[in-house]
DNA sequence: TTTACTGTATGATATATCTCATAAAATAAG
DNA sequence: CTTATTTTATGAGATATATCATACAGTAAA
């Protein structure tokens, strides 16, 4: 983990009009001047389950997880998260310790901004409150949806699930390099790592992917997609 | 479901200090006069999912089941509701439909809020905005717990769970009349009714509950904890 | 370069869970 | 009160998934 150099002012940031499009010149100021940005590698831990909470987080660059770990030393997966989300806005408003772990899957960029700021502009501008109102619900029903979506499924569908999750919503093509290993994977969709494994070398096995590595390729969507609908 | 006569002030309700604590009396009012109470009765369907949201709901008496239904028509249960809770407060600030589906379990009251004007108090009152993100955070985060931990359990440890979580977070006692019948249940475990009912007969023969119809009785809490604990 | 570790891969076997079938009890509908 | 439907109950067999074992490739550390 280490500060970025090429910290650019929030009134450039792609991003900002999902959250701080609301905001006055002058509060911009005020983010902006209470904001760090920082750079983390792969497997670095950005957040863990049960800190205390500080910033606002949001990602700019990267990838990330966002998991729990069980009583065993298991985690479990529950989301994976892209540039332009808040990965702990779940927490923030809690009143209590990050209630999630999120760790890197690819070289990621966090925007930190001090809580306070975020807790003063949602005192006094109450387009911002509701806009945070509005991402919360979404990160939620994100959440709970793909649970949902993966528990009425078994292993070949969810795999078939994540592999469309990760081409349509991530990478936006049929070929990408994974980001997550085969336990990863697993811990995502609550399969273990063997049978993870076993369902990609059977879709490499009836030519649905292509695979070499961590290099995947939909080599044919239709039947990918017939899979994660049956189930 | 039909309106409720005894409609009381909202100042002498119980559940008041959850949210409406930090309102001025003024604001009070509003709450006040833009509020109907309604009942329902067992197995009435409250909210279905994909309605236009009209208003800001609360349980004021009973139970209620939170779900979702899939494409081929099975309920998942997300969550069992009390008195005090905000049922479809994940789904408000969505700027979409209704995201959930409630139904009633118990006969149920229920104190229904115009929409506008939850945002009307949200827009002049930030410390109302500041509670009601409070309380976003910690259905979201009930929610997302309740999946994680069932997910890691098999069978026993699911119903084990979900008896405790009966017996200690809604009847505050060993004794209940089960609200869901063995089905739902199922579906708040993820796992068919027949192996829920079976499971529930194991735990009778091994002397950890009685049972006779919807009446349960844990009689071994310890044992049923440790199935719980281990899984 | 060697060593250790993690990730991928696959097979055989054990186990958990589902499915299908049947039946009695409980509840709802007429 | 009678009939229909849902719920609870249980068994046997089919199937999905987990577990344990082994092997090798890739990567990180010494």
């Amino acid at each position: 983990m280490k500060l970025s150099n090429d910290i650019i002012n929030c009134k450039s940031c792609v991003y900002r009009h999902l959250l701080y499009d609301m905001l006055s010149d002058e509060e911009y100021g005020e983010v902006n001047s209470s904001r760090n940005e920082m750079i983390f590698k792969r497997n670095e831990v950005i957040i863990q389950e049960g800190d205390q909470i500080n910033d606002f987080m949001y990602l700019r660059k990267g990838l990330v997880k966002l998991f729990k770990t069980n009583s065993k030393g298991k985690d479990q997966i529950l989301s994976i998260n892209k540039p332009g989300d808040f990965i702990n806005l779940l927490s923030i408003f809690s009143n209590k310790t990050q209630q999630y772990s999120v760790a890197v899957l690819e070289e990621t960029h966090v925007c930190l901004v001090d809580i306070n700021t975020i807790l003063s502009l949602v005192k006094k501008n109450s387009s911002f409150a509701l806009r945070i109102m509005n991402r919360m619900s979404h990160i939620a029903d994100e959440i709970i949806h793909n649970r949902f979506e993966i528990n009425q499924r078994q292993v070949k569908g969810r795999v078939a699930y994540m592999l469309r999750f990760l081409a349509e919503q991530i990478y936006h093509k049929n070929e990408f390099r994974m980001p997550i290993t085969r336990r990863e994977l697993g811990e995502l969709i609550s399969m273990t790592t063997e049978n993870t494994i076993r369902t990609m070398s059977e879709f490499k096995n009836d030519g649905i992917i292509e695979m070499d590595g961590k290099n995947v390729n939909i080599i044919d969507f239709d039947r990918l997609k017939k899979i994660c609908e049956m189930g």
